[in-house]
DNA sequence: GTCCAAAACTAGACCAAGTCTAACACAACT
DNA sequence: AGTTGTGTTAGACTTGGTCTAGTTTTGGAC
């Protein structure tokens, strides 16, 4: 948060009311908001904010890499808040998604493939979250 | 392609021009086309066919386990006839999408993951494919 | 403070992927 | 022939997202 101000910041760009809403609500976000759900949140903080901003901004963050944006929705893009490399759990019947940390699985064979340049990966699993 | 017939015919599905070329169309295909690149494919073979039944008849596929909707691609979803095990890789430049066969990664770990139910899995790899 | 230019914002038009609907076509059964 | 069910079509609709024109805000020069 404090971070991400600063990065802005220091990259000539001008924290107004608006983007401050749209920064501050995604990176409040545990979930892994889509750019309406982050849309609604910031309304909520800064009721005149459009959703062009929201997208501007949300766009501006994965630029300065202070968000990432993930394809694991059908339709639409989400917004991953962790910028650490982790995996994703994607719960079939609710669709919620869980962050799995980088260390829990183990993958190997990624740089021997023929032909390829990996430059980055992640394992996406599908199935249950077991209620605890 | 001949079990595919064999297959919907066998689930009281009638086999008209339209659904033939839809399900003609997306099994020719080498890459991972969308529901939209099907849709040209399958007007060029039967000219009259309509969007709705592309939609129809590919979810129809989907369901029978003829071929498999993957979220790859921002925005749309691609389907692949490659029914096997396998994990994909995106050209970062392209966008093209790759199949990797299941054996050439390892994956270990997903079964021990504390809290969820592991039904299925892939790897996502991104990078640059090197011309040959 | 005033003026100007640049940056930012908004509403709404627009676009693309996908679903839904109402009307029509056609087969199968009586 | 009439009815029922399945299939198809065009087009309306919905949703996620981008683009644009016009307005507001801001920061700097004076």
């Amino acid at each position: 948060m404090k971070e991400a101000v600063k990065l802005l910041r220091d990259s000539g760009i001008q924290l107004t009311p608006q983007r401050t809403a749209v920064v501050e609500s995604v990176l409040e976000s545990t979930t892994h908001p889509s750019a309406d759900e982050v849309f609604e949140m910031a309304r909520r903080k800064c009721p005149t904010v459009s959703r062009a901003t929201v997208y501007n901004t949300l766009n501006l963050l994965v630029e300065k890499q202070v968000v990432r944006a993930q394809i694991l929705r059908e339709g639409t893009v989400v917004f991953d808040t962790n910028m650490k490399k982790h995996h994703h759990f994607i719960d079939d019947e609710t669709g919620t998604i869980h962050d799995i940390p980088w260390e829990s699985l183990e993958v190997r064979g990624e740089q021997r493939l023929d032909g390829f340049d990996v430059r980055e990966y992640q394992v996406i699993l599908r199935g249950r979250k077991k209620r605890t």
